[in-house]
DNA sequence: TCAGACTAACCGACCGTTCGGTAGGATCGA
DNA sequence: TCGATCCTACCGAACGGTCGGTTAGTCTGA
């Protein structure tokens, strides 16, 4: 009874949201009007109200997709089970992946400043997620899988550096592949690129 | 006779500029009002506009500036002479050293999303740095010292990624200096994470 | 007929910028 | 030496415009 076809309403939160994100990544959250959100959605500004609350809302609701589905690489078989500097890599690979994947959400989450309560939110959850890829770096050292000599915490960071920059050049519609990506990055991550003699 | 003291003024355009590419660090460009720029001056915001002519000019000082000392890396010797691969080392290294000697004004620069006509302009100066750094990395490939089986550009748009990416965490008055955070980053780009057997 | 999707008109607040005016050191003619 | 004059740095108040958000009501399909 509940799918009975309602009214083809043309929008929905979850539309309005797929919108925003996209004007977000474009003109930035703060340089991004409530008019121009409404004209990219082919809708007037009072409408949005009708489906979410403000502004805030929408910028909420994405960066909290982009955290989810970045945790959940955390929680799979891959990152929980065997040598450390496996799951490392696991997570390099995997965070990339979910990167190209989720992209606009994700690259909205990259920017986040911390200027509302939403953003400083999700600040909060990043600097977890970034503390337990950095406990990984370093139990992938203490097994003497990964070079002693850098820094475990440094190495994290340059990492996940490198992996989050894939955000500021990569285009779904582009030539490269997210799993090409992904090779290049972990390929150039472990063995880096001068060739093996 | 020009330069008989002056009177001790407060503030100067490069001054100004100091508080202002901070400012806009913290809180974004479009998310800081002049109203604030002028409280961190310790000014009024109709003061501003004696030493400079607008928001958008203070945009355009800090991004130059922070482009120029960039495309000076490029002009050395160290990127002009030798092999590819040891000119494409230096590039890497020595704008690792210039992002975190110039942090702040980088930072910005790498922040800047095309919404004005400044930032336009300084994106526009930013793929042409892009585009040397990649004609090095296809260089050095074709030359044999960097591997052949990673796209030079794709290997362009990492190294830099990861260059770029140092910015989002660096802190000038942390325990870690741009030396070596240059080593590091040279090494893991050079040589990766694995230990050489 | 009625609920829900939608809109035009509007709100107070704040935006970047401008303007008229002022304090006070520098300069200069006498 | 001293008053008149000028200039630079600065300020308070206000500008037209845009912001995110609200209100009161219209339209539409079942």
């Amino acid at each position: 009874m509940p799918a009975v076809a309602k009214r083809a309403d043309r929008h929905t939160p979850e539309s309005l949201l797929a919108v925003a994100v996209d004007v977000f990544n474009v003109r930035g959250y703060d340089g991004t009007s409530m008019e121009e959100l409404a004209k990219a959605a082919g809708i007037t500004k009072s409408s949005i109200y009708h489906h979410v609350s403000g502004k805030e809302e929408l910028l909420r609701l994405a960066v909290t997709r982009a955290l989810d589905g970045l945790f959940a690489a955390l929680d799979e078989p891959g990152a929980l089970e065997g040598p450390a500097v496996d799951r490392f890599a696991y997570v390099v690979r995997r965070t990339c992946l979910e990167l190209v994947r989720n992209l606009p959400y994700v690259t909205l989450l990259l920017r986040v400043r911390g200027n509302t309560g939403a953003e400083r939110d999700a600040l909060e959850r990043r600097r977890e997620f970034d503390h337990r890829v950095a406990d990984l770096a370093a139990a992938a050292v203490a097994d003497g899988d990964l070079r002693p000599d850098l820094d475990p915490r440094l190495t994290a960071r340059l990492v996940f550096g490198l992996v989050n920059s894939v955000a500021e050049w990569y285009r779904p519609d582009g030539p490269v592949t997210g799993e090409t990506v992904a090779d290049a990055l972990g390929s150039l991550v472990l063995d880096g690129l001068r060739p093996r003699s």
